[in-house]
DNA sequence: ATTCATAATTATGAATTCAAAATGCTCTTC
DNA sequence: GAAGAGCATTTTGAATTCATAATTATGAAT
């Protein structure tokens, strides 16, 4: 059940229902949920090594509050993580994945003035790269890092032009993709995060000489 | 209390005091500990999480068995992070951690002859520059894959000439560092990890075609 | 003798109870 | 009227209890 009550207490945290930095108490929720506070409590601790909460000693479990540096270096390591997968996406897929993700790819062309179904496309086009690029460690990070984003959603998330330059980069590293180059996969899917993704606020989360441009520098930079 | 009986068991994993498959008896470990089940369970959920142990429904608790694929996968990323996190360095560091660093090198030198000595301030080495590297996900993502990496290591650690290796490795690290050149501090933390570092045994986690190198791919490979 | 069904035992998962610590409120004193 | 001490209330953290599910063992039938 603690996954259960974790998922729920996530989405609520998400939401911006509980408010980061507010104390969480265990016996208003357990009783929301018509629980006792055993599974609960087991649900907090697994959000605190998450990182979606704080346990304070003798003080009970606080919604965490992320600050925009901690945007900026969980953004990094998504680019860092992501860019790495898509160059093993490059060099080990099966032809048949590659044609699966331009499958999703061309959905998500024909989504492109619908911005939800848009949104819910491109997350299933990163899941699934990720996932083909079979570490399930790295996707496991990649999800946790996700969730942790999430929590800063605060504003809308793209700019009203940023859903057609998204598609032209998507494009762009499909085509690295199918050309089985994974330096430029790679440097691609760089490129698209640093244009801001999908799920980011670009002025807050990449500022001009933001850290996750490092991962760029070459032998001679 | 569960942080502490969670570290006790991540202890007795890692000394495979614990075998990797094995069921997790919840009442015994708890006599043994002398504590109630609860706070076990507490410390068995978060051991989950962090993918030391397994949950089955109903089944309780394993030992996670790590596969060979699973160690090139995590040490791969530990390449990965840690390069990263080295390049950051060699950018925004201050002269004293550079400094730091340098000294700890200095100290590594000398316990060359003193294997465990070389161990613990080498592991000292590669936290601390973690740490000036500035980004407690990336971190934090290290430590929990660095535990990952020590429910396997069965055999020795290192081969007889490794250390020598392994301490040119550094020094070339460290002048990479000091010269502030974040790709070449990359290429040669890099390059380090896939000599093997200090805590895996390298014909088995580095193989010839081993997924890591790919970071190294550039544009033109 | 082997297999299937049923009962008993064992272990997990969750609720409840209990203890201790922290906070807040009240009362007293200056 | 304000400040401090002591007591009460609230809440966390852990132990215990309880229920349910799974496994094993026993017994009967084929």
């Amino acid at each position: 059940m603690y996954e259960e009550v974790a998922e729920r207490l996530r989405q609520r945290i998400f939401a911006r229902e509980l408010i980061p930095g507010s104390w969480i108490d265990e016996m208003k929720i357990s009783q929301e949920y018509g629980i006792s506070r055993t599974p609960l409590r087991e649900a907090l601790k697994v959000l605190a090594t998450e990182g979606l909460v704080t346990m304070k000693m003798r003080r009970g479990a606080y919604v965490t509050d992320v600050s925009d540096k901690d945007l900026n270096d969980v953004y990094h390591l998504l680019a860092l993580l992501e860019s790495d997968a898509a160059a093993q996406v490059a060099q080990f897929a099966r032809p048949e994945d590659i044609q699966e993700l331009q499958g999703l790819h061309s959905q998500l062309k024909q989504s492109v003035q619908n911005r939800s179904a848009f949104f819910e496309i491109n997350e299933r086009f990163h899941m699934r790269l990720l996932e083909i690029g079979n570490n399930k460690w790295r996707t496991q990070m990649v999800i946790d890092l996700r969730k942790v984003m999430k929590l800063n959603r605060q504003n809308s998330l793209l700019k009203s032009g940023r859903l057609e330059e998204s598609l032209l980069e998507h494009q762009a590293l499909m085509d690295a993709l199918a050309a089985r180059n994974p330096g430029l996969s790679l440097q691609r899917m760089q490129a698209h995060f640093a244009n801001g993704l999908e799920a980011a606020t670009p002025d807050v989360v990449v500022p001009a000489n933001a850290p996750h441009q490092s991962v760029l520098v070459t032998a001679e930079g």
